[in-house]
DNA sequence: GTGATAACCTGCTCGC
DNA sequence: TGCGAGCAGGTTATCA
């Protein structure tokens, strides 16, 4: 399940090879969430960003207009030297570049999404359009933070899948950051402290991630089609009803909000 | 504006 | 062995 660590690898990744590439050809599945990638023929590639889990790619040229992707649970981005795959029968959609590499979008869930707006335009894409901060934005605080967490009163861990208090975050490492800042994924109201030491755990748990290569418990794949390696990092993820790392408490899981979340209910409290 | 819920999707696991 | 149910979860749409 991509995240920030996943999406900003794969994005390092890209960016190089992509940068100044004409689309020669394209190609996508028939679904409307894949279609805007045959708008991209003809045109050239900016330099690949990122926002939250949204790889944002500024086209170049006359055009002022922006590709979105969104990889969604399953969703890579693969780029090769060759031809695309057309035996994939999970690929959604495909690009040649005038290199005559391939960049292939593979999703076998078909969560992810293609789109091609004006720049800047998120107003289609509510959850970009009102993403929060970014993780390791130095001008983004402790303060900060806690003034966003303040707005709702919904579980910690709810807010932190919306994306609103802070851009990049899903189900993996939101329930390693609040195992790691002992908070209750049930907390509903954070003191200015509790709300220093979850974003301080945040960003610890974001880096290990990035310095990983990204969690890769079933499909991630970076853009070189290998595995990240954090998945052997994880505390509390997919360890319900085993020991707690930290005091042996036996982890608890739970859905909140319809996601599984594991915590421990002795040291993040009942 | 906020919160809750369902739907979108397909592969895997488990129980019968 | 085969089948169906349940689960995984990020985002969007809809309703209260």
């Amino acid at each position: 399940m991509p995240e920030l660590p996943e999406v900003e690898t794969v994005r390092r990744q890209l960016e190089p090879r992509l940068t100044g590439r004409r689309v020669t050809e394209a190609w996508s599945h028939p679904s409307p969430k894949f279609v805007p990638a045959r708008e991209l023929v003809g045109k050239r590639l900016g330099a690949m960003g990122r926002r939250g889990k949204f790889l944002i790619n500024p086209i170049d040229g006359e055009h002022d207009i922006e590709l979105i992707i969104h990889l969604g649970m399953t969703g890579q981005l693969l780029c090769v030297d060759q031809p695309p795959n057309i035996e994939n029968q999970h690929l959604r959609a495909w690009w040649m570049l005038d290199n005559e590499t391939t960049l292939e979008f593979i999703d076998v869930r078909r969560f992810g999404r293609i789109r091609v707006v004006p720049s800047g335009d998120y107003d289609s894409i509510p959850t970009l359009a009102n993403a929060g901060p970014e993780p390791f934005d130095e001008s983004f605080d402790a303060a900060d933070f806690w003034q966003n967490l303040r707005r709702s009163r919904r579980p910690i861990k709810t807010q932190l899948l919306s994306q609103r208090p802070i851009a990049g975050v899903g189900n993996i490492y939101a329930d390693e950051a609040l195992w790691l800042a002992q908070i209750n994924p049930k907390a509903r109201r954070l003191g200015r402290q509790r709300a220093d030491r979850l974003l301080t755990a945040l960003r610890e748990v974001l880096e290990g991630g990035l310095a990983n290569g990204g969690t890769t418990l079933r499909d991630y794949r970076n853009a070189d089609g290998n595995k990240g390696t954090n998945q052997h990092q994880l505390m509390v993820y997919g360890r319900s009803s085993r020991a707690c790392y930290r005091c042996s408490a036996i982890l608890r899981s739970e859905q909140i909000d319809g996601r599984t979340t594991t915590w421990c209910p002795d040291c993040q409290g009942k």
